[in-house]
DNA sequence: TTCACCCTTATACATTCGTATAATCACCTT
DNA sequence: AAGGTGATTATACGAATGTATAAGGGTGAA
């Protein structure tokens, strides 16, 4: 089985190589960039898996990807990256990927991702897909004040904002105001825009 | 590698027996309820992979999944079914199941899978995974009429009622109107509440 | 301390929303 | 033809929401 590897860090692309030839039977080649591994594809003829990094010189985003699809004459093109969010693997997955592998995976795990791969299967880590894209860390969301991200959540029941305030124990003006506030934080017309809003971005 | 294979449909049970046994290095065993997949796993010991029915006397839901996993010893069990959903199945990978197989998916890739899954690995669709609940055969969706359906869809943009009535070319009124009725069809306690439910549920 | 920011409340007004009742029209089914 | 349902519009009013301006208190950082 011949495999393209594709990463500008020598170090990650020399320890997927080696986990991935030490399995025998699997022949690796690496490129450093974009550019060198279709030049690669152009020379050697299609691979039965190509793996591109996603932070990588020439991909610009998935850019890239559709270019190595393009490229290795039918055969798969996964996507690899440490920093990837779930959502751009899903992207990955929807522009064609064969799978997204996070370098956060074990070695064992690495090569039978490969080989399912190889194989004309879709890879995808489930714990990896299905995490939330992280409410605390989201940049929305971090732009909330405690009291907006409450006011939030009542709003996301469907709460007046007299019944808030209640369960707060506030004035309904008050509410008003953070209801104002955070709308206008989340660029949202309001209340329910607001709403519609943070439940795409993951948070509430 | 041994498997087995638990089903109470003999066609199904047998038509994933033989796709497996023709690849050959893969010894399969078959039960026709949860009760004598257990009794088989007893007798035998662990198998290598054990793939249960969603839908099988004495499953109980995922109940009977904890079951088998207890029983086989570490090793991987996974779901099969023809009529479970997205959720179902996010459910039984959380429940610890080794992968989820639909019943739609080609012999070959069941193939590819059941080794991936005996390898540790977990596996799941991933077409079948991002398919969202699948609007129009929701419960909830299905009982909106095709007006309500474009109002709500205006709500989740944040728009007003008057805006609303300007893009679909009718009165203010009458998006009052809908917006009353739908959010009664949807136990909602008002737009905003409407809007989250139908985001919930999957719709929109 | 001073400054910045958040939280809070107040007053006030315009707009929008929610609710109700009622009537007309179209379409489909029985 | 009769009845049911959906869609539409009208009138009307109370309630909720959006917007603006102002101001006092708390907290943490510079």
């Amino acid at each position: 089985m011949d495999v393209l590897i594709a990463d500008d860090h020598d170090l990650v692309r020399d320890t997927i190589a080696a986990f991935l030839t030490s399995r025998g039977s699997i022949h690796v080649q690496v490129a450093g960039s974009l550019g060198e591994a279709l030049e690669r594809i152009e020379a050697e003829g299609a691979f039965d898996i190509v793996l591109l990094d996603y932070d990588m010189p020439g991909m610009h985003k998935l850019e890239g990807l559709g270019r190595a699809i393009a490229c290795n004459g039918g055969k798969p093109v996964g996507i690899v990256s440490g920093t990837a969010t779930p959502a751009i693997a899903q992207d990955a997955l929807a522009a064609g990927a064969a799978g997204f592998l996070p370098k956060t995976m074990s070695g064992r795990s690495l090569v039978n991702a490969v080989k399912f791969m190889a194989a004309g299967e879709i890879y995808a880590p489930v714990e990896f897909m299905a995490a939330t894209p992280c409410k605390a860390e989201h940049p929305l969301h971090a732009q909330l004040t405690k009291r907006e991200r409450e006011v939030l959540s009542g709003l996301s029941m469907g709460k007046a904002n007299k019944e808030i305030a209640r369960d707060l124990d506030l004035e309904e003006v008050t509410i008003k105001v953070h209801v104002k506030t955070l709308s206008r934080k989340l660029s949202a017309r309001n209340r329910t825009h607001a709403v519609v809003i943070a439940k795409e971005a993951g948070f509430i």
